[in-house]
This record gives C-alpha cells, sequence and structure tokens, in this order.
DNA sequence: TTGTACGCGTTATCAG
DNA sequence: CTGATAACGCGTACAA
C-alpha cells in the first residue's frame, strides 16, 4: 500500500538500516552523513513514505494504543469521560479503543482476555469485577491498569471522587432543607460507589424506603413506585441515571419532592423539581487516569491511589428551599 | 510475555507450521493426525497459547479494528452512535477506535493521516470535510470508508436520515399551532445536516431572525439573545446541542416560546416548554454504518447510500399547544 | 558512516 | 499429513 523501508533504500542505493535510522529522527541519525540523510528524506518524501506502525509496534512491543473498558459509553458521565481521556492520549500520541462491557461481567472477561492480543500498552477500566484476580486473571501482569471510579482491592492504581465526603455534603444539604425521612435509590451494593454512597445515606438519615437494581433509568423509574405512599421528604440516588429515572416518574406522578444524586442530570436548571448533585470532576478523573496509565509505561514512581474532590451544585428550585 | 506458536512446537516435537494449522483451525487442519492435533491443543491449553494478533496483522493485512471520527464522543448523540456501532462491531469481532476531531479540520486531518498507519480495516467518519479529494488526501485509496450523517460528493458509501423529511416533519407541527415567525439557530452552513434544515425552515416561515454559529451549547444560547424583542413565536434549532443552549436561555429568560429542534434534549417530557422535536434513529445509524464497512471487506455488493426515517416527537407542553 | 543479519510471531507456499 | 522456508515491515546489535 505505501512504500516501504526497503523501496527507499533501494530508489537511494542505500541499505534499510541507513533508511531506518534516518527516518526514526533516533540518536542514532546523529552520525549519518548529510548528504545521505538528504536523499533519504528526500526519497521518502517523494515516495510519500509512511511507517507501518503495525510491523513497529510488532518489533518494539509499544502499540501507542490503551484501551478503556466501560459499563456503556452512551452514558453521558462515561461520554464525556472517554471524550476528555481521548484528547489527553492523543495530545500524547496515543489511541484509545473503546469497550462496552453493557453490565455483563462475562463480556468483561471477554475484553480483558481479547485486548492484550490485540496489543495495547495499557488498560483504563470501570469494572464490574470486584476483586484483583477477576481483573487480572487473564491480563499479563506486567500491563499497566488503571481503576477508575472503583476501588479494588489489590489494584495498585487507581482514581476516584471522595465518595464519602460528596455523600455526606448532600446529606447536609438536605438536612439543611430539614429533611429527615429518605428514600434511596441505589445502583448494586456490589459496586463500590453505589455501596459507599447508600451507606452514607443511610447513616445521615431514616431510611423509610429503599430500592436496589442495575444502575439505570429504570431501575429509577421502578424505585420511585416502590416507595408507593411512605412519607419520604426527599429521594436520594446513587447516580445520575438512577436519578433522572426518579425524577422522570415522580414528576409523571405530579409530584416535586426533593432529589439528591450524584452527577446529576444536564439542564437542572430548567427544572422545577428541587434538585441537589454531587458532581464529580469528570476531567480530572479521566486526565488522572490517562496520567496513572502512561506514567507507569514510562516506570515513573507515582502516588497510586488518586482521590479528586467533588462539588455540590443544586438548582433553583433547590436554591428556594435552601434559602440564602 | 505468553506462549508462541514456537514455543508449542517445540513442547509437542512439532513444527511451527503443523501448530498454526491446528490451531487456526482453519480447513488446512482438516488433514491433520487427530493424534498430533490433540498434542498440539493440549500443549496450547497447557502452555496458555494466545496468538499474538499484531503478528497476525501484520500478516494477514487486517487488523479487525475500524476507527470512528466525530467532533466530540461527550456529545451525548454521538455517544450513542459509538456505543452501537461498538457493540455491533464487537459481535462481529472487531474492535473500534474513537477519535474526536473536536470539529477542528486540522485535527481531522491528522487523524485521517495517522489511523491508516496504524492499521485499520475500515473508517467510519461522520467528517468536517466537505469535499471527496480532502477525506480521501491522506487515505489509501482502498481503505473502507463510510460517510455517516453528511453527503460528500464522491464518496460511494454513506447513510443519513432524512432530513427535508424530519424538517418537513417539524415545519408541519409549527403551522399546527399557527406558528408564522419564527428564529432560526443553526449550526455551520458548510454542514451538510444544518444547511439542509435551516433550508428547509426558511422555505416553510418568515424567518425573523437567524443566528449561525457552532453547533455548541454557547451558540444556542448566543442564538436566543441574539432574538431580542423581534415578534418570534418559535424558535428552530439544527440539532441538540443549539436546541438545549437556546432552551436554558429561553427558560433563564422567563419565556417559554415553543421549540422545534432535532434529536431533542433528554427529558423534553419534564419541562413546561413546548418542544417538539425530529429524532434520528441513531442505532439504525449506527448497525448501517457498520454494515456499510464491513461489507466493503467482503467486496460484498449493497447499496452505498442508505437513507433512514426519522420519528417526531413532543412533550406534553407541546402536546397541549397541539391539541389532540 | 554504513551495511549485514537476525528477530518480532504469524501465515502461506511448496516440497516431501 | 507434515516440515522447511519465505515473507510481512521494521529496529538494532554487530561488523565493516
Amino acid at each position: 500500500v505505501s512504500a516501504t523501508l526497503a523501496d527507499i533504500a533501494k530508489d537511494t542505493n542505500t541499505s534499510i538500516s541507513t533508511v531506518s535510522r534516518v527516518l526514526t529522527g533516533a540518536p542514532a541519525s546523529a552520525r549519518i552523513s548529510p548528504s545521505t540523510r538528504q536523499k533519504v528524506m528526500d526519497a521518502a518524501q517523494r515516495l510519500g513514505y509512511r511507517p507501518n506502525l503495525l510491523a513497529r509496534s510488532l518489533r518494539t512491543r509499544k502499540t501507542h494504543t490503551l484501551a478503556l473498558i466501560v459499563s456503556d459509553i452512551a452514558n453521558p458521565w462515561f461520554g464525556m469521560m472517554a471524550s476528555a481521556m481521548e484528547q489527553a492520549l492523543h495530545q500524547r500520541g496515543y489511541s484509545l479503543v473503546v469497550c462496552n462491557s453493557c453490565e455483563d461481567a462475562e463480556l468483561e472477561q471477554e475484553y480483558l482476555r481479547m485486548l492484550p492480543q490485540k496489543g495495547i500498552d495499557g488498560l483504563i477500566v470501570v469494572p464490574l469485577a470486584t476483586t484483583c484476580e477477576q481483573l487480572q486473571r487473564h491480563l499479563p501482569t506486567e500491563l499497566p491498569v488503571v481503576v477508575v471510579d472503583r476501588l479494588v482491592e489489590g489494584m495498585e492504581y487507581s482514581i476516584i471522587s471522595d465518595q464519602q465526603g460528596g455523600a455526606v455534603s448532600l446529606c447536609e444539604e438536605l438536612s439543611r432543607i430539614k429533611v429527615r425521612k429518605v428514600a434511596v435509590i441505589s445502583g448494586p451494593h456490589e459496586v463500590f460507589t453505589h455501596r459507599l454512597r447508600a451507606q452514607t445515606f443511610r447513616g445521615h438519615f431514616e431510611v423509610v424506603a429503599e430500592h436496589e437494581g442495575p444502575a439505570q433509568l429504570e431501575t429509577g423509574r421502578a424505585g420511585w413506585e416502590a416507595i408507593g405512599n411512605r412519607p419520604v421528604e426527599a429521594v436520594m440516588c446513587t447516580n445520575n441515571l438512577l436519578g433522572q429515572g426518579a425524577l422522570e416518574a415522580m414528576t409523571r406522578a405530579g409530584k416535586q419532592l426533593p432529589i439528591a444524586c450524584f452527577d446529576g442530570p444536564a439542564m437542572m436548571d430548567l427544572l422545577p423539581t428541587p434538585i441537589v448533585s454531587c458532581v464529580q470532576d469528570v476531567e480530572r478523573l479521566a486526565n488522572g487516569a490517562v496520567e496513572l496509565a502512561l506514567g507507569q509505561l514510562q516506570e515513573k514512581q507515582m502516588d497510586g491511589r488518586l482521590v479528586m474532590p467533588t462539588r455540590v451544585v443544586w438548582n433553583e428550585a433547590f436554591g428556594r428551599l435552601r434559602g440564602k
């Protein structure tokens, strides 16, 4: 398809190695006569030479490609994360292949098995797997892995937000508006973030209704239904999708209870329902994860467990309740 | 890192070729003695053999990897598209690398140059480039390319939604509620979809205000501001982000003019503002694009220009205006 | 300063 | 049925 080193060597009456040296521009190319170098570079230009990165990767064992595994990149939160990662990576000459585990542990394992064979330099993952053993079973031990938004015992590199801090802030905001009894709608307890957030919620309020399920819109809706006519004063959700689902169902039922959730819905300012949200700094999470992954590649000494701050925001409706 | 064909050959006292034949399971493996085959498969199992797909790709010139270039995967619409594509691809044994062109023509060119070197089997792109020449300048002519959501003169394979049909439907809905004068907020006219949609809008209504800019939230907000106190009866936007931006600004200004847009905001049902939206079937677009890309790889005969239907939906507030 | 030769792990051709 | 052997395109000791 494209000219190869051999083509250029032939064209310039030199050897492949010389051409390689010139074109890789490495220190080796320092000791090369200006004349041949010029000759080679001209020919490369003229023949439209493009290095075959596959071949190079086979040789150097570096693909300059990372993989990202998340449950579903259609989730806007993961979309933002992936976007930020891709940009950070591209800037440093890396590509990103994305994988949807679809909340399916089997599928996740399949990716875990396949990706190393494809040759990736590192892996960033928001895992379903909860143990290091499950995660690394099929991975070469020397493959850099970064766990994002989860904490997995035994995994050295991870980056998360301050879950408890954020959850506590949410609780405080609800307390401030005199809430005592809440409903908690939560993602799977096996999942780090959901478990932590729900726990914190329980510690602060009297939980008169609780619903658990996949972290999806549908669970949020079902969660609202499950409340029935119990005397809840606010609804707390452990992520954005759950919050949105609960909000939908609640609105449809003509109610406007305050909602507290993580990474709350876009455009909440336009909604009449009081919403307070603890938002994670997705960009910092993404950049941090990239940093950790690439840092491992350069065997850099780093703090392996990063914790990012969160920020609590609320919409106007909540602001009115809250006063001042 | 992992066992190679050579390792297995050594272990079983056979040759690399035999091992390869057994393990690739191709028709060639039909003529292989059951005994050696068993021996080999056992050894492969025992040594934990994993084919090095890089080496295989170098040989076969197939990477089983496609690339997707979009302006920004953080845009939920692109997120959904990417997600659907990835799932369709994974099902057929392909991976997906995603690239954000960030609405930057230079960056797009950079990806166009780099991706073929990395070895991809095909490319799916929602291009900024508007001519075939710009698009294919750096691409090997034999690389399968599918253009999504745009029409580029000279590109054989593309998949779009029925823009005019959808735009007309939107107009009809507005007409039905007696709208005559509208504001049009549009993405760049160079971009196929924005141009077509805006044109159709202009053909149906008296446009008393028009604003053009990058297809971003900010442009939507600015678009609203630009209306000033002109007598508009509805706001028409050429995509989701613009619609959302306009909606925000309008709500903040305490107005509730009807909004018509494409791929309208999530959760519009919860909003008091009347919204009518023409939604594209992202999944079908995604699956169709994958079909077209993989079809080219198998040299399948296909209709190269697919047009998908759209669907008009509205929220309750709009429904009330509209009546039955 | 430059060229030769080998290896990365596969697939594919051609003898035997 | 099986085994050498030659690619694929590139990097790099080692030799000249």
